[in-house]
DNA sequence: ACCAAACTTTGATCTGGATCAAGCTTTCGG
DNA sequence: CCGAAAGCTTGATCCAGATCAAAGTTTGGT
């Protein structure tokens, strides 16, 4: 009973519509990864009771824009996204790319405005947690709040891995260690870390790494030449692993990086 | 009665040793820029009680290294420090320059570890904050939860505009903008947001821009020559507000900045 | 007060990646 | 299925800032 419409197995009438499929916290794949991590199977049906699940959004689609006023964090369930900033000048720049079982929004917590955008990169589903309800339940169980500690003081460490990365390294090195932290980004979703598609623009690569398109484009060129990569459009393989870890220089693929 | 020794007022006895004065939350002069804002006076008495005062650093020393076991959060009560990363390949990447107020340490707190070494710039004292015994009164006292978010958040906030300092900006609007901002934390510490003493070498902020340390005199030299500043070794005086402002471009000094 | 070490300034040259410029390929709406 | 737009690749040139080099200037220890 309770909580989101998603029964057991009810006797299908109609076709299931996977766009709208309601995944409890209880039985979603990125549990592991999410705001549930730690947390007891009580807890979590806590947590779950004040999670909505809109509908999902499609390619380019904004979950929230730099400025409006802040109320939810966001837990992707599938899909990415990519947060960026956009100065006064009209200049955007991106902050990050963002995968299943990260949160969205928390730099809007202190201000209570989104510091920046969040946009679907392909189709893609999230939980919104209204922030006046979840501070609520972390103030009933330590667990949860312990557990927001640790998410934000990773992101914290995650944007100063991004900080280092745009440190005083080369271009090569820049996506050489972008594509080793995707990777494992990947693997720890269950997907392969040696073959993944990209679900953003060389454009928004570049923006994000600090480079132009055309110098982003080269290197992918190069590192297709060298043997280190197969590179189709936005499929990407990692032939050369080691290669690839040589060419990233001192990389710190350590934590999940990505920011905002 | 309880509490840190500070009594008001007792016969002086000896001399004061500056270097040894606690100074209560309570009548710290950064209380407002730091944890205990927000909170009312039993909440801060509270506080206080957990707090540990350790003898002043002396410039050069450290206050944590990378890697050490996280046990504390410290809040600078007088004095900079800087943050710093270094790589497995000896490469040392300055994160960012901290004033009092600002705490230190947020990123250990989601992996155990400090994840930068911390090093005072001049002369430095801080209040270590124990995290098991901080996070357990968090527990009791929302007030102080909620703020601990909010810095959490903040702190977010800050490196993402370290990041979009790295992002595109020429060696010219990377200074301004690190001035303006410098001078911003100066005011809101009560002191002149006009004229102030650099605590870090031309090298440190050159490493934390990410240019090198002739680039980083070159600005100042070329600052100067335009009339912008007035430069006396690591005595700046801001001459041309507008000016600099403008060199800036399309900053955002928003927020107080600072990383780690 | 003196010397060595650390820090800063300034000049000359070099270079990685930006910018400018053209095609090419995929995607998608009608 | 066609045409246009968006996205990607590759080539040629240029320049901001790196690198190399050499003095000056503080600072701190004895």
């Amino acid at each position: 009973m309770a909580g989101q419409a998603q029964g057991l197995q009810m006797p299908a009438k109609k076709a299931i519509d996977f766009a709208t499929v309601k995944v409890a916290c209880r039985q979603c794949s990125v549990q592991q990864l999410c705001l549930p991590q730690g947390l007891d199977a009580a807890d979590i049906e806590r947590l779950d009771g004040l999670v909505r699940r809109p509908s999902p959004l499609r390619r380019g689609e904004y979950l929230f824009r730099q400025g409006d006023r802040f109320r939810s964090l966001y837990a992707i369930r599938s899909g990415s996204f990519k947060t960026h900033h956009l100065g006064e000048d009209g200049s955007e720049r991106v902050l990050g790319f963002h995968l299943p079982g990260e949160l969205l929004g928390l730099a809007g917590l202190g201000s209570g405005r989104y510091r920046a955008s969040a946009s679907a990169l392909d189709t893609a589903a999230v939980c919104a947690l209204p922030f006046d309800r979840l501070q609520a339940l972390a103030e009933d169980l330590p667990s949860l709040n312990r557990q927001l500690y640790r998410i934000l003081s990773r992101r914290i460490s995650g944007d100063q891995e991004a900080l280092l990365l745009r440190g005083d390294k080369s271009a090569q090195e820049r996506l050489a260690t972008f594509l080793l932290n995707l990777s494992q980004r990947f693997e720890q979703r269950g997907f392969s870390a040696r073959e993944f598609n990209l679900s953003m623009s060389r454009q928004d690569i570049a923006n994000y790494l600090g480079l132009t398109l055309e110098t982003v484009s080269r290197m992918f060129s190069q590192f297709q030449k060298d043997g280190v990569l197969d590179v189709d459009r936005r499929l990407i393989r990692i032939v050369n692993r080691g290669h690839l870890t040589k060419a990233a220089g001192a990389c710190l693929t350590e934590t999940s990086s990505a920011t905002y």
